[in-house]
DNA sequence: AGCACGCCGACT
DNA sequence: GTCGGCGTGCTC
């Protein structure tokens, strides 16, 4: 008798372990299927994570499998390696790590795949009434081609002459799965010469490793990517590229699909579920060889990995902060090591993480400090606003900005304006009493969209009517908070009334294809200004853009957050990197309320190293990472108490560790998150920082502080990126 | 997570 | 007397 240890596919703390069951004879169960297994008074899916001969088990209580669900093992030994490396580092319960192996629709309401219905003649010689002119077409079509897609001929000839034809059953209708065809944008193949720099760093890279690749804005790293990967397929292996985001994609998986045909794989958020689930299935099967995804690909069932490489390895968007939270760094250091391969981390404004990895000699550090068209970065303006505001300027546009604006429309170039917000403004406020709209459920600012004329928070999604009176004190002196996209085209509609102006944030690109077709739009009207959030800054290349507007820059400068002043770094950096991209040399202006800001300085000069060291004595004095680790714990539940009383149990306990890690500790408190209440929840958090000597040591004595039982659930995160 | 078991209040 | 409230505990 054999027997399988499973994990049941419930996400819950009280079933966060193996139960053991018997496989009968009959059945033939594998490491790594799915099955279907009675459970108390249930029958739920789980997955078999061990096979064992026999068991310590009382014999009497164990039930048996009833049988397997997909019929192959669907989650292959990587990543069940995978899994209890996870379990392991980041204590996240194994059914959620389970579940980030698998495209969703395979768990909940199975997709069907794709049936397409076809048509193919039964019979040669037809006798049809003379009449019959468009099915006698059809025919002669059906006798030349064989095989026709139902809906093609219908399309061209008449759904009628064709459904006749089948009703006399001299053409037959079978159906056929249908692999969803990923959508892209058609480019031919470009294969440019390399600079001597990318030979160089090909030549590089070329052990198993982990490479920093630090290449500017227009350094040509992506030919450096595609020909790494080219390398590691020549020698029968495969590749997995990871983007930050969607709005990346298309032109990446453009040039990818065009240089790699059908090898590549797609795997992003603006897929269908069918799609999903029909790409997961090509890599699983080995059909596809280059994976190239947004986070979540770094689970891709691919084998054989020669080579993973993160692009803009900067970007916050590697680390998951929801659910189970993780790092895509560290679980494609785990996947480098497990399968030997090479990875490869490139940025033009590395993290300041990775960076000192790279000096510390834990990466080695590639670097390609020069544009591929030599052309020089664009020049950065630093409009002081406060300057403005002194000479009687209170718009949101600097007198600069407007100039340089109506420089490009009279060129009939384009410009991009980058702003760090979504909707119309950011809140309500009640200028009499000071009341601003916050959601019942979150304990958050509710965000004021325009369009709607409604109040929406930004954490559940709850929709609200706007304001016009207000509850607290019954005024009528209504404001609306900070500037968003929206507001800020309407002003530039004043001054501009004829030049088309385009939008892209998070509300114009909430539908599939929107993001494609804005950008399609933006890229025929000359002039043209397009006005986004961080979705513009990334890795768009438009010709005619000369010049670049930053609304308000310090907005990520004056957050709660380790990390606030680097990422505003990046963000100028990336934006800047949108200008002048082709013949001319492109200009940025900057808006900001704090021009004497360092950040500013170095980079106005594109001074990554200066930034750097800059920066990284900062952290190094003041005690954040990379020369601590921030540690936070959160709990969460409906009953503020519980939480309350809980936090203060696993808090005593974590302050003895304290107490033995005495010179290792710099920071440890309790505290209300800053957003108190997401979803009806209370949330309170454990916020501490240790040096780095001894704290996987460190790390594993607070895991044991968080007793199994408490009713809470409890969320650890190590470096996190926002403290709300 | 979800279901059973179990021990206390207001009903036919 | 019983129906049902949801607190506690278990599921191989």
């Amino acid at each position: 008798m054999k027997f399988a240890n499973v994990i049941i596919d419930q996400d819950a703390k009280a079933l966060d372990r193996e139960f053991v069951y018997a496989i009968p004879d009959h059945l033939s169960v594998k490491l790594g299927e799915r099955v279907l297994v009675p459970f108390g008074a249930r029958v739920l899916e789980g997955f078999v994570v061990e096979i064992l001969n026999e068991t310590t088990f009382d014999e009497t209580k164990i039930k048996e499998v009833i049988r397997p669900v997909d019929g192959f093992p669907v989650i292959k030994s990587e990543m069940l390696a995978l899994m209890h490396y996870m379990k392991e580092n980041l204590h996240l319960k194994l059914a959620s790590i389970l579940r980030l192996f698998l495209p969703s629709e395979m768990r909940t309401g199975k997709v069907k795949e794709l049936l397409v219905r076809y048509v193919r003649l039964r019979n040669e010689d037809v006798i049809l009434p003379k009449n019959a002119k468009k099915q006698a077409i059809i025919l002669e079509f059906l006798k030349e081609k064989k095989v026709a897609k139902f809906s093609d001929i219908s399309a061209e000839f008449g759904y009628a002459p064709l459904s006749a034809l089948v009703k006399k059953g001299e053409v037959e209708v079978f159906f056929e799965e249908q692999k969803r065809a990923v959508a892209y944008d058609k480019i031919s193949l470009q294969k440019r010469p390399l600079t001597p720099l990318q030979q160089r760093a090909l030549g590089t890279i070329r052990q198993n490793k982990t490479y920093l690749l630090h290449g500017v804005t227009g350094s040509g790293k992506t030919e450096v990517y595609m020909n790494l990967i080219e390398r590691v397929l020549e020698k029968g292996k495969t590749a997995l590229m990871l983007v930050p985001e969607i709005s990346l994609t298309p032109q990446v998986l453009a040039n990818f699909k065009a240089r790699f045909g059908e090898n590549v794989a797609l795997i992003h958020s603006g897929l269908s579920a069918g799609e999903r689930f029909d790409e997961w299935r090509r890599i699983f099967f080995g059909e596809a060889k280059v994976v190239v995804g947004a986070r979540s690909a770094i689970f891709s069932p691919i084998e054989n990995l020669g080579i993973i490489i993160i692009d803009e390895e900067h970007e916050q968007s590697y680390i998951s902060e929801s659910n189970p939270r993780y790092d895509t760094h560290e679980i494609a250091e785990f996947r480098r090591k497990y399968n030997d391969s090479i990875l490869v981390l490139g940025s033009a404004t590395p993290s300041i993480e990775s960076y000192s990895k790279a000096l510390d000699g834990e990466y080695e550090l590639v670097e390609m400090p020069v544009r591929v068209n030599g052309m020089e970065m664009p020049k950065i303006l630093i409009v002081d606003m406060l300057d403005e505001l002194r000479h009687g300027n209170s718009e949101i546009f600097s007198i600069p900005l407007i100039a340089e604006l109506s420089n490009v429309v009279e060129e009939k170039k384009q410009a991009m304006i980058f702003i760090n917000r979504r909707g119309f403004s950011s809140f309500q406020r009640c200028r009499e009493c000071g009341y601003v709209a916050k959601c019942k459920d979150c304990d958050v600012s509710l965000v004021y969209h325009h369009y709607e004329n409604k109040l929406k928070c930004h954490y559940c999604g709850k929709r609200y009517r706007a304001l016009d009176i207000c509850p607290s004190c019954g005024s009528h002196n209504i404001k609306q908070g900070a500037i968003g996209t929206e507001r800020v085209v309407e002003e530039l509609k004043k001054y501009f009334p004829n030049v088309p102006i385009f939008r892209m944030d998070n509300d114009t690109t909430s539908q599939k294809g929107a993001h494609r077709s804005i950008l399609n739009q933006f890229r025929e009207a000359k002039p043209g200004i397009l006005v986004g959030t961080q979705m513009i800054a990334k890795g768009h290349d438009f010709e005619d853009v000369i010049l670049v507007g930053i609304v308000d820059a310090d907005q990520s400068l004056y957050q709660a957050d380790y990390r606030s002043i680097e990422k505003t770094f990046q963000l100028i950096t990336q934006v800047s990197g949108r200008a002048g991209r082709s013949k001319q040399q492109g200009k940025v202006i900057l808006q900001t309320y704090s021009p004497r800001h360092y950040v500013y300085r170095y980079a106005q000069n594109y001074d990554f190293k200066g930034f750097f060291k800059k920066e990284a004595n900062l952290r190094k004095v003041t005690n954040f990472p990379p020369y601590t680790k921030v540690l936070r714990i959160l709990f969460s539940h409906e009953d503020e108490n519980i939480v309350a009383k809980e936090i203060k149990v696993c808090y005593n306990k974590v302050q003895e560790v304290k107490e033995r890690f005495k010179d290792e500790f710099v920071y440890l408190d309790v505290m209300k998150s800053p957003l108190n209440r997401i979803k009806t929840k209370y949330r309170y958090q454990i916020l501490m920082r240790f040096k780095l000597n001894k704290a996987k040591e460190i790390e594993n004595e607070i895991f044991k502080c968080v007793d199994e039982k408490a009713k809470s659930s409890v969320f650890f995160e190590v470096n996190p990126n926002n403290l709300s």
